[in-house]
DNA sequence: GCCTTTAAATTGTCAGACATTTAAATGTAA
DNA sequence: TTACATTTAAATGTCTGACAATTTAAAGGC
């Protein structure tokens, strides 16, 4: 390991870089302990307040952790799928914030990826995950839900939906996609009305993963998405008309 | 701003998470200055070093940028697509990699990901999209190419069938299915008749593309799925045998 | 043999200093 | 007045040295 002198970049993050492909190389496994900071910082001849700031974006990208005390020091960390879902998740929030990605464009991408898990759903889902399906559901007929708590509550269905297929790096891709949409769905006022439909294709979806009919799941998936379009495009008729 | 004095966590942890909530929750918005780190230090009770290494973990998520200089300091950023694309594709591999992914779970979720895509590439890919994929699979025809090179071409072909969908939120998600299924993929030993089957059904796909015939495009998709899982489980059978 | 104490190693934090970079402000000349 | 060169101030980047807190291993006492 040693280090370019007089570059542009900072050296720490040069450091980091250095650290992160020995990692994603597999030239160093999983808990095994990196050299103290002492160590480090001689071995790339700069000082440890330096060192320690790149082993901080490492420690950022979950990508290590480091214990305290005699025998202890920075260790390649195992990445845990709540802590990579985490990060996806604020990821794709704020990219879809920051970029003005445009309702329509997050919808089809939304429920194009569910719709790809429906089949699998359908023939994988375990009564544990129609039953939360059931319990979302109930819960978004109760009268008096905030919009906050109706969407919070569309979240958790779907995602039970995105669950039932079995396939964790399929649910992990997923959450990122559903979740992130959140801010953007929670713009949308609920009527009765609304709520009235979509918790009938709510059950639709979730009867169709109860009779493993995929052909059922995935026309329910192509109305709901029309539906949401269509709520989205009301919301913003209605802003252009406040606007006005 | 004000930071907990005692908590067990590390103080540069809980600035830097101080910060990032109010980046997510849009309390900074984009290009918007963060004060200096001495105002930082001063804000927090804390010394410089320690906020700066708050704002190297922040850095290291691409959710600030730094200047140096007058005027300079930390800025928060715009998340482009590229770097969000570069830090979903490396913590997807680093995920599969060290959580032992079985080789048939990440086909199934790259395989059913990519078939989500196929009707919106059929509807919109362009001449450009079209011609990528040919051009790759006529690379893949070369004789003498590496397995490494025919891999890489895969997942070129691949990308240009995602991206026909011209969906970009729908390619940010996927990049990472696919380009973080490489390695994986890399341990195939590729024979020159596997290569002329799997030639045969992306030509195939990039046929169904051209005529935007989605059902022929989901069955050709479907058999590569398959023959890709029966690729794979050759491979283990050849291991398990030679490990005897 | 078991418990307590001690010592050592390592990260976490701080203070202060200097180097480097950048843009604005200032001054100067055409 | 405008264009260009110089100065200056603000900010990050880096270094040195130190001390605090934490944790484990080893030493020592019973």
């Amino acid at each position: 390991m040693k280090i370019d002198p007089n570059t542009k970049t900072d050296l720490s993050a040069q450091i980091a870089k250095a650290i992160r492909d020995a990692i994603v190389e597999g030239r160093m496994i999983v808990d095994e302990r990196l050299p103290s900071e002492a160590e480090l910082a001689e071995q790339f001849e700069v000082s440890r307040p330096t060192v320690r700031e790149a082993l901080k974006r490492l420690a950022a990208q979950s990508l290590i952790r480091t214990q305290r005390g005699a025998f202890g020091g920075a260790f390649v960390k195992r990445l845990s799928y709540e802590e990579a879902y985490g990060q996806h998740v604020t990821t794709s929030t704020l990219l879809l914030s920051m970029n003005a990605v445009s309702f329509e464009t997050a919808c089809e991408a939304r429920y194009a990826l569910e719709r790809a898990c429906a089949p699998l759903a359908c023939a994988r889902r375990s009564a544990d995950h129609l039953a939360t399906m059931r319990a979302e559901i109930h819960r978004q007929t109760q009268p008096g839900l905030s919009d906050e708590s109706f969407c919070a509550s569309d979240v958790a269905f779907h995602r039970a939906l995105v669950d039932a297929a079995g396939n964790p790096v399929l649910s992990y891709q997923l959450a990122g996609a559903v979740e992130a949409m959140q801010p953007l769905m929670n713009m949308i006022t609920f009527t009765a009305r609304s709520r009235e439909t979509i918790e009938r294709l709510h059950t639709r979806i979730a009867d169709a993963l109860d009779t493993q009919d995929a052909a059922a799941a995935d026309t329910a998936l192509h109305e709901l998405e029309a539906y949401t379009l269509t709520l989205g495009h009301d919301v913003m008729a209605a802003r252009a008309r406040k606007a006005t």
